[in-house]
DNA sequence: CGCAATCTACCTACTTAATGGTAGGCAATC
DNA sequence: GATTGCCTACCATTAAGTAGGTAGATTGCG
């Protein structure tokens, strides 16, 4: 991975992030960063090859911070409200969730990226669901609700504030919303 | 309101929450609606006024809904159950929240339009707050948290669950997600 | 080692199709 | 007779993508 294609994808990310996938082109990519559009094509063939490229670095970066989460927080509402905070910083920026600004796109998003964020949710659920399970086990998660569900529940309440804060370019608001979902995780 | 007008606005609506604001174009509604794209001009004479035109109507549907909601159901968690259902339909149709797909554009989303959809989810914020201040006043609601970030909390959760279970076209993951909501607000 | 062959990363210049929007005409209606 | 609602025929711009070339680095091999 050369220099200018970590920089494309560094700036076409925020690109997305900022302004949708359709709502970005090759030609705003190149202004960005320095390079003429051509020449994007000889990283990234297709704009879906790159739109594929960013999903996967997004994940890895996650991925990476799902594990030290793990390692660095013992109890499981501490592991949901250090994941919350993973969001934060989107709010912050004012740049939404990748994955959210594909999933928008529905049924004209390519079926590979469809694909990648399906699976990039399917992570951090399956990811949840364990965390929460161990929650429970030990104690420091309300036991009752099924930790799939709940998992479902935490993603969609963090998505849908990042999505909604972003807006009002409020992280506070944000960090009202996680304490919320963190409070109520806990048992009683 | 015209016949044809009102039906612009209908397929409109469906394209721009099936694939995003940036994702349609005047010659897809003009495919779906069975006139020319020139047509569409006379009564929508910019983009940016349709789409206003869009969250107008979306907006006036769901306040019409709010109120009845207020007027059938008695108390707090009823309320917020029924105000959650009202999202459920788009998931069955495969249907984003139209204000969602527009807060997706974020920095180039005209001003207009980021008014008008700030406008929106600010009023569906008031609503809950009272239904919700109503709640903990009655006993049906949980005290102590605030009512205005139990509001957003709550916007947050249906607007990422919808999001979500969109993709992963899921109607009961979506159920599911509300019943963890609702029951979370519950005194105990 | 020396040097031709290849590869990498970029370029200019272009194509094709689609975008939002305009100009102006025409028939029906108020 | 003006307005409404639609039309055909455009326009300028921008989209993604292609063709083909060039300078410089890397490699294979006699």
């Amino acid at each position: 991975m050369r220099d200018t294609r970590a920089e494309l994808l560094m700036q076409a990310e925020t690109l997305v992030r900022g302004r949708g996938y359709a709502g970005f082109s090759y030609a705003d990519l190149a202004a960005a960063v320095g390079i003429r559009k051509a020449s994007i094509h000889h990283h990234f063939p297709t704009k879906v090859d790159l739109g594929a490229a960013l999903v996967a670095a997004y994940a890895a970066r996650y991925a990476a911070a799902l594990e030290a989460i793990r390692a660095d927080v013992p109890d499981g509402p501490g592991r949901v409200a250090a994941y919350g905070r993973l969001y934060l910083g989107g709010v912050e920026q004012g740049l939404g969730c990748l994955c959210a600004a594909l999933a928008i796109e529905g049924e004209v998003l390519p079926e590979r990226l469809r694909r990648d964020i399906a699976a990039f949710f399917a992570d951090h659920l399956a990811w949840l669901e364990t965390i929460l399970r161990a929650g429970q086990a030990d104690g420091s998660v309300r036991g009752g609700a099924d930790p799939a569900s709940l998992a479902r529940y935490v993603i969609a309440t963090l998505e849908g504030a990042l999505l909604m804060e972003r807006l009002f370019a409020s992280p506070d608001a944000f960090r009202g919303t996680l304490a919320v979902l963190v409070d109520g995780l806990r048992p009683q």
